[in-house]
DNA sequence: ACTGTTGAATGCGTACGCTG
DNA sequence: CAGCGTACGCATTCAACAGT
């Protein structure tokens, strides 16, 4: 994102995490009588006012502005300019929440609703959504659990913000729930070695092409893409461990080699390991 | 209608070599 | 060490069909 600031000054560096493929930033800032920024990024984003103590009025194109005041939300598209602008002295804290378009169509195939992508909203309520930030900036400044909770608050921040409905068809070609957990727990359990497709199929009496469509009826995504997040959840864990070397994690992780591994990272994570672990914050 | 199989076409993961 | 490019083989998807 590029951004041109006047009048504003950093209280606190930011505290970034990213989940899903999102990537989080919690800012806390001061900012001075008529203090004005003009923003521009490539990727849509979502801005929260978690506490302001003054409104600010923010505008975009040509329309005419609007007042951001704590707990109102901010939807950019990618490649919209926006300015802010303060008339009286304040402090700020928000978040911003970055997407990138490419992760967000891969997760969520023919159900994110191009319109409401490219449609700017500024301050428009939701409670369900700002709740729901207010959890993920909670988890940026002090992480408490496992980023399967982040995941989970980010999935549900993007189904309630770009609407995605539930699937209306499901049932037909997909696994019963007895097996469906036979296989993820097989998964799980074996995800660092290679598991053949042929293997999952006769763990649960089907065809292998049957099974390879039935698995991703059932869980929207593909048996071996349901592996690989599971490796990548150790992977993520070994990052953490002090002196971490991303060619040994490769390999007590069943990569090939670290090439393997950070392709596969920044597919199902949106960044490179490397790029994910200094986004984590500093853990004692 | 639903569950499952088969086989061909297509897509994607993997291994390896390379650069900065 | 981190990341990119490419070729090959396996995984996945799809259409047509069979059995219940």
């Amino acid at each position: 994102m590029t951004s041109m600031t006047q009048g504003f000054s950093i209280v606190e560096s930011p505290r970034s995490r990213s989940w899903n493929g999102v990537l989080a930033d919690v800012w806390t800032v001061q900012a001075r009588q008529g203090a004005a920024g003009e923003y521009l990024s490539s990727h849509p984003r979502l801005f929260v006012v978690l506490e302001e103590s003054q409104p600010r009025s923010l505008s975009i194109g040509e329309k005419p502005m609007t007042f951001q005041e704590a707990g109102r939300l901010s939807y950019i598209p990618a490649g919209h300019r926006i300015w802010s602008h303060v008339s009286h002295q304040t402090g700020l804290m928000h978040l911003d929440l970055h997407f990138d378009l490419s992760t967000l169509v891969a997760r969520l195939p023919g159900n994110l609703d191009v319109q409401r992508l490219s449609t700017p909203r500024l301050m428009f309520e939701n409670n369900r959504v700002l709740m729901l930030a207010r959890m993920l900036a909670a988890e940026c400044i002090k992480p408490s659990l496992h980023d399967l909770y982040g995941e989970g608050l980010m999935s549900a921040l993007l189904a309630e913000l770009f609407q995605i409905k539930a699937e209306s068809s499901r049932g037909n070609g997909a696994l019963n729930a007895h097996r469906l957990r036979h296989v993820t727990e097989f998964i799980e359990a074996n995800c660092l070695r290679s598991i053949k497709l042929q293997e999952l199929a006769d763990l649960v009496g089907l065809s292998q092409s049957y099974f390879s469509s039935a698995f991703k009826a059932s869980t929207g995504m593909a048996p071996h893409q349901w592996q690989m997040k599971a490796r990548i959840e150790q992977v993520k864990h070994h990052l953490l461990l002090p002196g971490a070397n991303l060619a040994h994690i490769a390999g007590a992780t069943g990569f090939a080699d670290q090439a393997h591994m950070t392709r596969v990272f920044k597919h199902v994570v949106g960044v490179t390991p490397a790029a994910w672990l200094r986004a984590q914050p500093i853990r004692q």
